[in-house]
RNA sequence: GGGCGAGUGGCGGAAUGGCAGACGCGCCAGCCUUAGGAGCUGGUGCCCCGUGAGGGGCGUGUCGGUUCGAGUCCGACCUCGCCUACCA
């Protein structure tokens, strides 16, 4: 080992006497204090109110705070947290707050396991996840932390909702749930089994219908299938488009018939999207639910139709997902009238109708609806082809449904429609019901209203009051917040203890002053998520849910990074929220998130997700003494393309650790010497001192051409392989004569500020070391300007030119850079290589690619 | 069943229609070391010819197509992953 007395390894002022070696990079040493060093400064809390440089509101999901940290939440958050440093660093100010999504389930559960109270184990939580977010060396603007089980958090879920309540968007309706005995409500991971237990007691798990609250997210529905003016990944819009679920159809009146129980003429409306098969009915379809199945159930059908519908109430939760797809249903003994013919068709029940969507009912075309056709292979219903390509036979036996719909159908046996096209009956048809007020044009969607409603005690209580004479009365603002009791005793059953706090239940009727009581459910979490960003812009303000001039300045947010897990329920419910609050006067856009990215998920080793009950957890505590924080987010990074995620696997972090400590080498000993090298100091075969000057100086702008680009793109992968070969040629100099010069001295620079988002602590220890060195006062390197390509280092004399005969690679060849493409072609044809395969062979022509690195001779058999 | 996405060395993965396998891991050889599970240098897709320098062929799930040229574009199929679940 060569001695180190060179300038440039400054590092006499900070540490004890030098070692004969030059320091090695120590991780551990350097980070904590930098880590410190940065919260002592304030240097990442951002100045909302600075108006002098452009805003970038960088938003990443807000964790649960379910314990620990593992190393997923380091593979959303590091590169996340690159991305800010990066965008710093072009003059942004840059807000990147952080937050916990601290209500919900989970807490409840662990302290009935527990018996303690689930505010006290939230907080330990947060308390050990705050400490393990400030190991990743992430600038998070702590000083606007939200904590959405905070009163001065949930309050406003409270005001929103009494907002939402004066513009008709909430609204209570009866819904069902899962009930159990002791526990109350059951959230649906707490039924266990396919005989549907509670996951406490083991209790037979029953249906209950409950008063409920909704949001009408169903008011937006058309308006959530537009993205226009946001960048979301596709898959996501896809999603979203699918979850919505709009279907253009018709609703068709039908009328029950007369018969010998029943005096018939009641109204069946039933929903379809293929109107022009209308002629094809040949029975209809019921759901269990059906509000008119038990008034028109025959009383020789009842005891079947009754336990149908009792079976089909357990078996529509029952694991769906067994083979067991046999189309069943019964008979109720009644029949519809088909009101384009006045045909009498049978009424069934079956539990392929669902009573949520549409009508309820259906009208059932075995020729051209699958289920429908397998349905009436069952039960032996008839079947009755409406629709055939132009050319078929309309003879011709069905296998199986024909559902196509394509331009050159026409109808058949459809009366006077016969021989229409079919896309022309489906108008002809609808509208001549609608002269006769039988049916009309109708969109359904698949989206349903936003059910916030949730019998459980950790979360924000919902700001009504039921009076005995004034009804529901919604708690007045200057109430709010309306204060979760801390006192309640939780080792008690899973039922919501809120029910027996009479503390808490009792309350004077704000409109008469009678007594009355407050309501006990509480929202559902993915309220607090609905809106949290807003919030961040002015956490403390107890006066307001947001502030008018900060949230029209940094709304929407610029940058969203988060799991794709998300994809329709938090995302679609921000939307809506947002929507609604635009509408309401709060903000003026009616989009949250200007732009989306979703990083993969990081599995366990077993290519499982990851969890506590399956023993693959990723503790990155560990990695990080190992290795220190820049290694294990730059290894992260590294690993592949940001969305895709995969199992983790460890091996490989060695050599992104071998590459900090390469870059720490070239930076703090540009004149030691490699033993086991013979060729190091020397310089490459061939190359005079100013060729390796030019060669290292174009190198280092090449890489921050291309690692720019890699930056915008988010694609980190990529960009870390490319620094890694600089650091490469970098160290092929090292202990050479041009080691140190000016143009080596930039290459270094340029290389710790490209580095600097990513790995900060390595690159800022490094960056403090070259300033003290020059005697500079010091200045992070994260508040450094984005260094800028130098287009002349680009500019080579000359370059290899690829020589392909018929397409393969036969040759290359050093050619001036100016030359034409004439000269070129001169040059490549001269070649004893290219003389030799052509042979006798003449050539047909000779293809330049663009950017002249390649040329293709296209040879003929001679 | 439907939707979305992906198939490239021993492994993670690179590649605006233009040198397939960048970068890293692993492995092999060498160097340096009292030592090394440290560090450094070089090599490393498969097969064949040649003592050697070198040369040739085959290769991106399968089959076909477009093109001077295909991992990349088009068609069909196979496999895997994720999401979703009878939506009329």
């Amino acid at each position: 080992m060569t001695t180190t007395g060179e300038p440039g390894t400054a590092t006499q002022a900070t540490t004890a006497p030098r070692d004969r070696r030059a320091e090695r990079y120590d991780a551990s040493a350097i980070e904590p204090r930098w880590q410190q060093r940065w919260a002592e400064l304030g240097l990442y809390e951002t100045d909302l109110d600075d108006t002098s440089r452009r805003k970038f509101y960088l938003l990443t999901m807000y964790p649960y705070p379910s314990g620990d940290l593992h190393i997923g939440h380091w593979y959303i958050k590091t590169p996340t947290d690159a991305i800010a440093r990066y965008r710093r660093m072009h003059g942004d100010n840059v807000f990147l707050p952080i937050g916990f999504d601290a209500f919900g389930l989970p807490a409840e559960n662990a302290a009935i396991k527990g018996g303690f109270h689930p505010r006290e184990w939230t907080m330990r939580n947060i308390e050990n996840m705050r400490r393990q977010l400030r190991t990743m060396g992430a600038t998070f603007a702590w000083n606007a932390e939200v904590v959405t089980c905070d009163p001065s958090y949930y309050k406003w879920n409270q005001w929103f909702f009494l907002r939402f309540l004066d513009a008709g968007l909430a609204y209570r309706q009866r819904s069902t749930v899962d009930w159990c005995p002791n526990d109350g409500t059951l959230a649906r991971e707490q039924v266990e089994g396919v005989d549907r237990r509670c996951w406490r007691c083991g209790a037979r798990v029953e249906k209950r219908d409950l008063d409920q609250w909704f949001l009408r997210t169903t008011a937006y529905a058309d308006e959530l299938l537009s993205f226009e003016g946001i960048d979301w990944p596709e898959p996501i819009r896809v999603q979203q488009t699918n979850w919505i679920g709009r279907s253009s159809g018709a609703e068709i009146v039908f009328t029950t018939a007369a018969s010998d129980h029943h005096p018939g003429g009641e109204e069946l409306r039933v929903f379809t999207t293929r109107p022009d098969t209308l002629f094809g009915a040949t029975f209809m379809v019921l759901a269990p639910e059906h509000p008119l199945v038990a008034a028109l159930t025959a009383p020789d059908r009842r005891a079947e139709v009754e336990a149908y519908v009792a079976q089909a109430a357990e078996r529509t939760e029952i694991d769906r997902l067994s083979a067991d797809r046999e189309k069943t249903g019964v008979p109720i003994g009644a029949d519809a009238i088909n009101p384009v013919n006045g045909e009498r068709i049978p009424i069934f029940i079956a539990d392929y109708v669902l009573a949520t969507y549409g009508t309820g009912a259906i009208m059932a075309v075995p020729a051209h609806d699958e289920r429908d056709f397998a349905f009436a292979r069952t039960y032996g219903l008839p079947i009755r082809r409406v629709v055939m390509p132009a050319d078929a036979d309309p003879d011709a036996a069905l296998t199986e449904a024909f559902v196509a719909h394509s331009a050159d159908e026409v109808l058949i046996n459809s009366g006077p429609y016969t021989g229409r096209p079919a896309a022309d009956g489906w108008h002809e048809i609808v509208s001549d019901l609608e002269r006769r007020g039988l049916g009309r044009q109708s969109v359904t969607y698949r989206l349903r209203d936003w059910l916030v409603s949730r019998q459980r005690y950790w979360g924000t209580p919902i700001p009504v009051i039921h009076c005995p004479t004034d009804g529901i009365v919604p708690v007045p603002d200057e109430d709010l917040p309306v204060l979760l009791p801390d006192t309640v005793d939780y080792r008690g059953k899973g039922e919501n203890p809120l029910n027996h706090d009479e503390a808490f239940l009792r309350v004077d009727c704000p409109r008469c002053g009678g007594p009355a009581r407050r309501e006990t459910d509480t929202m559902d979490t993915f309220m607090d998520s609905s809106w949290y960003w807003f919030r961040y812009l002015s956490p403390d303000d107890e006066t307001a849910p947001l502030e008018q001039d900060r949230v029209t300045r940094w709304t929407p947010v610029d940058q969203y990074t988060g799991g794709a897990e998300h994809a329709v329920m938090h995302l679609l419910y921000a939307r809506f929220f947002t929507k609604a609050m635009r509408d309401i006067g709060l903000v003026r856009h009616g989009e949250p998130f200007r732009r989306l990215f979703n990083q993969g998920q990081i599995l366990g080793a077993d290519g499982e997700r990851m969890s506590k009950s399956r023993g693959n957890v990723q503790d990155p505590d560990e990695l990080v003494r190992r290795y220190g924080a820049d290694t294990v987010r730059l290894f992260l990074m590294f690993m592949g393309p940001w969305d895709q995620g995969g199992p983790w696997n460890d091996r490989g972090i060695g050599g992104v650790n071998r590459f900090l400590h390469r870059v720490w080498t070239v930076a703090t000993d540009p004149h030691g010497r490699e033993p086991g090298d013979r060729e190091s100091g020397v310089l490459p075969e061939g190359q005079d001192e100013d060729a390796a000057r030019a060669a290292i100086r174009a190198a280092a702008h090449r890489t921050l051409r291309d690692v720019n680009e890699d930056y915008e793109g988010f694609r980190w992968n990529t960009m870390v392989a490319k620094l890694m070969e600089l650091t490469n040629l970098l160290f092929r100099y090292r202990g050479t004569d041009v080691a140190g010069l000016p143009d080596w001295d930039e290459a270094v620079r340029l290389l710790l500020l490209m580095l600097a988002p990513a790995a900060p602590h390595i690159t800022e220890e490094l960056w403090s070391r070259r300033l003290e060195a020059a005697g500079e006062p010091w200045a992070s390197i994260h508040t450094q300007r984005w260094p800028t390509v130098d287009e002349t280092a680009l500019v080579e004399e000359t370059r290899e030119v690829i020589v392909q005969v018929n397409g393969k690679v036969r040759d290359r060849v050093m050619v001036p850079s100016g030359v034409s493409d004439i000269e070129l072609e001169q040059i490549v044809l001269a070649r004893d290589r290219v003389r030799a395969i052509l042979g006798e062979q003449e050539h047909a022509r000779i293809v330049h690619a663009p950017g002249g690195r390649l040329v293709n001779i296209v040879a003929r058999a001679g």
